[in-house]
RNA sequence: GGCCCGUUCGUCUAGGGGUUAGGACGUAGCCCUCUCAAGGCUAAAACACGAGUUCAAUUCUCGUACGGGCUACCA
């Protein structure tokens, strides 16, 4: 039987790094084995579902380039009907009962604290009370079926058996077990409306789309249980199972947006400047290695090394600080943001960085062809090399852009303000500089070196002075390849200028 | 509380009965050098603990500790 398999979000907010390996995950499996990669959305709690979330999830897998499902994409709260007929089928079957029992009795109404009294009074089989123990579960068929045409309201409960285990095996965590007793009779449709929960639909919307392999966050791996005694009460064949192990916060907490904000979310990713490819490869090697030591690795490479036996077990930490800017994400992620960007083909590069000058208004239409073209390219693959984000071809990079940038006080002072000679030097270099024939790297670099000697400075006192008078800044580039970038007209006007900050 | 899962450098991880326990990020140093990166070289840095099995355990088994997940008429 050929792969078929599925993400399932829930629209409930943005797409969540940890959602976002899943579907990578899911994708590079399907892709691996030749087989279907779907989506389906899981909007049945319709309080906390939104379409912006569902636009916002479809976005954040095309960003990553997943988003090529191969089917329609599939909205759960559109097979309710089909959930509460297969529920409903159960009661019939005498595999499922109708649980009469009324709301005043239920209290669930906080269910939080219901756990925590839970965990306080020790002795307390299994999950919650147990339902074995309900009236209803044995209710004669015939009274049953009265009761429910009289009107009165029930909700239906799965009939788990009282002794046994159920078992099944993952493909990552092996073997799992887990007795029966442990297994509360749970509800399949909500009293009243007969609304489907969780459990059911997922099962049976897994059945219908003819899932194969089943990949998800190892948080659904104890509920698992309870989800193959509904396949087997539905007498279909359980599909195979595969969780994730999950991503943790630095204090070892799961990752949450709640507590931990913006850099759970992967859309932060995006408008922070990260390279699609580059975010998703350091995504891949959260939870999964491959069976080399390459990290480096194109959607390709995933594809063709990715295998589920290669997921591991342990949690995997997303390492950042939240009072240290330098470390908003994970460095490692920020690393590998570099590497891509300054190896990546300029052909491909060229686009994102186009978004991100247009953004910043930076964008000229020269760039768009022939010369403007050709010299764009040129500088945007010499200032690539020392850049993390796209953000610095607005940031760092915007003097090469622009004519308005601002001056970083320590460059100033370090380069500029330390030697008041400076203050000749400077225009003398300018007027060097434009007499310099042919005008390139080469004459620029003859003329400013000619001009130390002559005035018995050291060339690193003009081209340090230089760099900051060019760009601003301190760091960057050969200053020599700067100037031939930047221009000689402009070189010699920012020289000029920057004689004044001395 | 119960059940389940896990534990190799700070972080991501490789490995697996006998290894100088390997790599990557980060950190530190040196080289290169007009700055800063990149690159090259080097360094510091790990098998949670205790028993057992074994000639030998980081690797297997069992406990303990710690961490995580689940435990809803949420998804």
């Amino acid at each position: 039987m050929s792969v078929r398999v599925r993400f399932a979000p829930s629209p409930t907010g943005y797409l969540h790094i940890g959602a976002a390996r899943t579907a990578l995950f899911n994708w590079l499996f399907a892709r691996k084995e030749g087989g279907k990669f779907l989506l389906r959305v899981e909007d049945t709690d319709l309080q906390r579902s939104t379409d912006e979330s569902t636009r916002s999830i479809i976005e954040g897998l095309k960003w990553l380039g997943l988003a090529d499902y191969d089917e329609e994409i599939v909205f759960q709260s559109r097979n309710a009907g089909k959930h509460r007929e297969a529920a409903l089928r159960l009661v019939r079957e005498g595999k499922a009962y109708r649980d009469f029992t009324p709301k005043a009795e239920r209290g669930d109404a906080n269910v939080k604290q219901e756990i925590a009294e839970r965990a306080r009074s020790k002795g307390a089989a299994g999950e919650g009370q147990d339902q074995r123990d309900n009236p209803f579960r044995d209710l004669p068929p015939e009274e049953s079926d009265a009761r429910a045409e009289a009107g009165e309201p029930f909700a239906v409960r799965l009939k788990v058996e009282r002794e046994g285990r159920s078992q099944f095996e993952d493909v990552v965590y092996g073997a799992q077990e887990r007795d029966y007793a442990e297994i509360e009779d749970l509800v399949l449709l909500r009293s009243g409306d007969l609304s489907p929960l969780y459990n059911l639909s997922v099962v049976v919307d897994d059945i219908e789309m003819g899932i194969t392999h089943v990949i998800r966050g190892q948080d659904h791996l104890t509920n698992t249980h309870k989800q193959v005694l509904i396949y087997r009460a539905l007498g279909v064949e359980v599909p195979k199972f595969a969780h994730l192990p999950l991503i943790l916060a630095p204090n070892k907490a799961k990752l949450s947006k709640r507590k931990h904000g913006e850099v759970v979310s992967l859309t932060t990713y995006r408008d922070r400047g990260f390279v699609p490819a580059a975010f998703r490869n350091y995504l891949a090697l959260l939870g999964w290695a491959p069976p080399d030591d390459k990290e480096l690795l194109s959607l390709a490479e995933l594809v063709e090394k990715f295998t589920l036996e290669g997921v591991h077990r342990s949690n995997a930490v997303f390492n950042f600080s939240d009072t240290d800017a330098r470390q908003w994400t994970d460095q490692k992620a920020l690393w590998m943001n570099a590497e891509y960007i300054r190896t990546m083909p300029l052909a491909e590069l060229l686009p994102m960085v186009r978004a991100e000058l247009e953004a910043a208004g930076l964008w000229r239409a020269e760039y768009e062809e022939g010369a403007g073209r050709a010299w764009l390219e040129k500088t945007i693959d010499l200032i690539r090399q020392r850049f993390y984000t796209l953000k610095d071809f607005s940031g760092q990079g915007r003097a090469y852009f622009g004519d308005e940038f601002e001056f970083d006080e320590s460059a100033v002072a370090k380069n500029l303000k330390k030697e008041p000679r400076l203050r000749e030097l400077l225009p003398a270099l300018a007027e060097r500089i434009e007499r310099a024939e042919p005008w390139d790297v080469e004459t620029s670099e003859q003329a400013l070196r000619a001009l130390a000697e002559e005035a018995g400075v050291k060339a690193g006192l003009l081209i340090n002075a230089s760099r900051t008078a060019l760009t601003g800044q301190s760091v960057g580039p050969s200053m020599f390849d700067v100037f031939d970038v930047v221009g000689r007209e402009r070189s010699a006007k920012r020289l000029r200028a920057a004689a004044a900050l001395v």
